[in-house]
DNA sequence: CGCCGAAAGTGCAGTGACTGCAAAATTGCA
DNA sequence: TGCAATTTTGCAGTCACTGCACTTTCGGCG
């Protein structure tokens, strides 16, 4: 159900109307997304489907772009949080690769909305740049994480920027590579990036 | 002298004034940029301070940003070109550390120019995310010329993509690392990652 | 040299993203 | 129940960006 979310912490009901607004502006414009496309929508049909002004809207998100893409601060720390945890045989780069498909997989839960959000966000072209725009800020939350894992100060080295930065960039290149029609599938491809950086570029 | 890239090539005058216009917008946003800060720049200061109305600003660039960051359709080219030549005894990713770190460093006639606009664009964090969606066309730019210099069909295998996409992750991680305060000038920073790259990352 | 078609520049009106501000509604707590 | 903090909302305003129609400028050709 949707209430694992929206229930477990800080059970106030101001904090889980909030959780509530976010929610519903979110899935408001990923439907109107997909009825017209991102540039036929407006900041106020977003608003308006989702019942609240469009003053609001402005409240929740910076810009009809992360309306759309909607990550949340909540996931970046839970992404961050499975890469800080040292799991036992696992180089970072494994962590990475790990938690980055988890992100693209329809998990356990979500399963629709995932499979949804990605079929929609991937299917506009316009929204690319925003997309890895929005990068920036899981490269931020990633690199610190790793930097914690390995336990070097925070900027120090260049090593856990350096990988972080890598494998998104290759999961990046897999899903241009499948825009663009290219051959195999998403996550095969993806297995197949992940091995060759390790093995090492020519 | 200026004279370089402005009447080498199809020297009708029409050409060489949209040339010059096109220059001079970019250079009087550089020059408001780095007077006021991005976000207090309008398109019409530029347009005004370039000689032409507010209008003709967008028949020459989709956007604001575009405008500070400038880059144009011809240096794109170039460095898809430079790429594409086979280099004896380079591999790929050695070609990319070499164009890659020569669009970043001075080079021979634009010298301050070229200073001037890195230190302008590096400084502005609000341009980051128009930066990493500029790298977009570089990608897809330098993505199609090692494909040629590889010889397989556009799109067909991964390998190509995922190779321009993690060296230009590489550049720019080490740029992040630079802006935030880490160790180490950029042009050892950038060579330690390509280094990395091709051990092999962990 | 002068004319004509094409390309580029410009003004105008309009849409819509985004912001600051102050008033109104809602919620948490005593 | 009443007060204080938080959130929502309306309003006015700025500015990026676009389509359209009109003018200006350029390049070629008789």
């Amino acid at each position: 159900m949707s209430t694992d979310l929206l229930t477990d912490e800080s059970c106030g009901l101001r904090e889980r109307k909030k959780r509530e607004t976010r929610r519903a502006l979110n899935l408001a414009a990923l439907d109107l997304v997909e009825e017209k496309g991102f540039a036929a929508v407006t900041t106020e049909e977003i608003a308006a489907r989702a019942g609240v002004s469009a003053r609001t809207f402005f409240n929740y998100f910076p810009s009809k772009e992360a309306a759309v893409i909607g990550t949340t601060a909540e996931e970046l720390e839970s992404y961050a949080a499975a890469l800080e945890q040292d799991v036992e045989g696992e180089t970072p780069l494994e962590s990475l690769r790990r938690i980055l498909a988890g992100m693209l997989a329809p998990a356990s839960i979500d399963r629709e909305l995932r499979a949804r959000r990605r079929r929609i966000l991937l299917g506009e072209p316009s929204l690319a740049p925003a997309l890895v725009g929005n990068n920036i800020r899981i490269e931020n939350a990633l690199t610190g994480a790793l930097e914690r894992r390995l336990g070097v100060q925070s900027g120090a080295s260049l090593e856990a920027r350096l990988t972080v930065a890598v494998a998104i960039a290759a999961v990046r290149a897999c899903i241009e590579h499948q825009q663009n029609g290219g051959s195999g599938r998403l996550e095969r491809n993806i297995d197949q990036a992940f091995d060759r950086i390790a093995a090492g570029l020519r």
